[in-house]
DNA sequence: ATTTCAACCGAAAACGGTTTCGTGAAATTT
DNA sequence: AAATTTCACGAAACCGTTTTCGGTTGAAAT
């Protein structure tokens, strides 16, 4: 059951373990028969060269760090395919971890990752971070590394977002092509990029439409839960009766808002509509099926591991190149809950 | 920007790498002095020991593998969590990848894994692998491995499961004890032991209450999702009036019969109860909420890697343990769709 | 017969730690 | 004073690869 190293394939033979390195690695300089004799053996023992050999030699991995605010969740969920399935592709493994969307956490999640010597990060801050000393740090010790969804402009990387201004927009604009004339907005504090721009893409598509901003009707509540989209959507329908239509920055407050909604027999969508944003699974499944902004997890995923891995070859050849960031298209996702 | 190493350090203090070594693991035979002096030049150049020559030594990476049918997916991703939140406080990472429920993947999956050296791996067995060859290999090399979820009896290792039976017993046992006397049951294809055990404990239920089983209502579907519920929802409208009861073996069916039954206008639960399974998320957002059996991922989660660690702990002492199957209880969750 | 040049192979260093074992000096015991 | 033990340290092997740099062949060219 003891592994077969290249040492002891060399001693059977009678040769030198670089030969067999070589003759197994398709090095020029090595006849074909001891090539073949080589290989037929190694096949025969079923050699695996030592990885952790290669590790030290090489210095690297070809292991990703994974790092996301929270697991359990169905956007970042989609994230974790995205990377894993694409990274398969380039040879990469990828350790998966979570914040727990706590500032701390992140620093001491992000230790963990240097500790184990990944050949690079992709990170979504925590919503609490604001302060960015040691994602800096982790930039600077060379480590290439990516940010994706839950950035920061005073962090200089390669980051993959989508546009969320201009997805709110849009979100708000379909409300209005479909004849609302008083839309609420349910939003987060201003604290992540996201909900402000959100916000911003929301103001953006009333003003552009000659629609007053009211600022009696712009939710800000503490949490994206359910809950929370539950308790605007009571109050909408208590003092609110003008509304009608509802922009909530998550689907899971807007399935609160439409819960309310119902409970208060207000009809969806022919007395109020309600869109939602990020297309999770669950927004197929509500009644009515919730409209919304898709908010495409694994192909961010993807272009966030190639843009590591982009960086990760870009190290290799010591070629520096500027940051970039990639804006990921989102659409809008018309269901029964607008008409 | 250059890595400070152990030889480094060995050379700026005119001493021997191994007493360095020493210095900084503990040892007893180095007088205090030097250790000072060691540990404090290393905490001045900011001295981390090197991953992988650490790895290369021991012949341990510190991290395992974790591989799921599906990441998108309410259940497993509260697996990853459970996961990797225990792993951690162990010292170890966890790389996660997912076989998409087909058995060639599972496979190439297990291979990758092992490529990577981890110190041992958790598997949930995908839909369609009903050969066990690939997963004895492993096991048979004698690297630490723990089923979860969806296991086999023909392979011998250590398990964390539900008992199927029993809460799918409870299940149904709900729908009796609030009054149902027609209880139809919505199923997959008997593939998997989930599936076929979860029909035993409908089918024991309905015996112990002295209802006589109707393979009329005994539905199977070709997969587990949203669209099979609804059509089994609808045939239960159309052609089976008498049934008052519905118990599907997974939430997502659960919630597409419902939507059948609210486009029948049949009321949900005064007209027919309907129970799911797994306690997904979503379950507590539905109209209305869906009465569910708890499947604790996390904890199964956690368990797994407890069991897995054992193991690794195990093999370092060449301590052979019998396998063992540690049984996770789940509750019925009575929500509105029961009364 | 000597030089030239491939073609082929191996010694050895390197990656960066850990751990065994030996050794000299100092401290302690006879 | 001699024998023994303790203490502190270092040399070197080891983990299993990769890769550089020569060196040895034999054949072809001079």
């Amino acid at each position: 059951m003891s592994k077969v190293s290249l040492t002891k394939i060399s001693e059977i033979l009678g040769m030198s373990k670089s030969t067999v390195s070589k003759a197994l690695n398709n090095y020029a300089d090595v006849s074909s028969s001891t090539r073949k004799k080589v290989q037929d053996l190694a096949d025969k023992l079923n050699y695996k060269p030592n990885v952790f050999a290669k590790n030290l030699r090489s210095q690297e991995s070809k292991i990703i760090g994974l790092l996301m605010p929270e697991i359990v969740h169905y956007f970042f969920s989609t994230i974790i395919s995205g990377v894993t399935e694409t990274a398969e592709k380039y040879g990469y493994s990828v350790i998966v971890a979570q914040t727990k969307d706590d500032y701390k956490s992140e620093i001491k999640q992000l230790e963990l990752l240097l500790d184990k010597n990944v050949d690079g990060i992709l990170l979504s801050l925590a919503d609490n971070t604001i302060q960015f000393n040691h994602v800096k740090d982790v930039i600077n010790q060379g480590v290439p590394f990516v940010l994706y969804d839950r950035i920061s402009k005073l962090i200089d990387c390669n980051k993959v977002v989508i546009d969320d201004v201009k997805a709110a927009e849009m979100a708000t604009q379909h409300l209005i092509d479909t004849g609302c004339k008083k839309i609420a907005i349910i939003r987060n504090q201003f604290k992540s990029q996201g909900t402000i721009d959100r916000h911003k893409g929301y103001k953006k598509a009333l003003l552009e439409n000659g629609i007053v901003y009211d600022k009696s009707i712009d939710f800000e509540v503490q949490d994206f839960s359910f809950n929370a989209g539950k308790i605007v959507g009571n109050k909408i329908c208590e003092r609110h009766k003008d509304v009608d239509g509802i922009f909530a920055v998550t689907d899971l407050m807007a399935i609160g808002a439409l819960e309310a909604l119902k409970e208060h027999n207000v009809a969806v969508p022919n007395q109020v509509s309600v869109i939602g944003f990020s297309n999770w699974f669950l927004s197929q499944i509500t009644t009515p099926h919730l409209s919304t902004v898709d908010q495409p997890g694994f192909e961010i995923g993807q272009t966030a591991f190639k843009l590591l891995h982009q960086e990760i070859q870009n190290n290799k050849n010591n070629i520096k190149e500027p940051s970039k960031t990639v804006v990921i298209p989102t659409t809008v996702i018309s269901r029964e809950s607008t008409k």
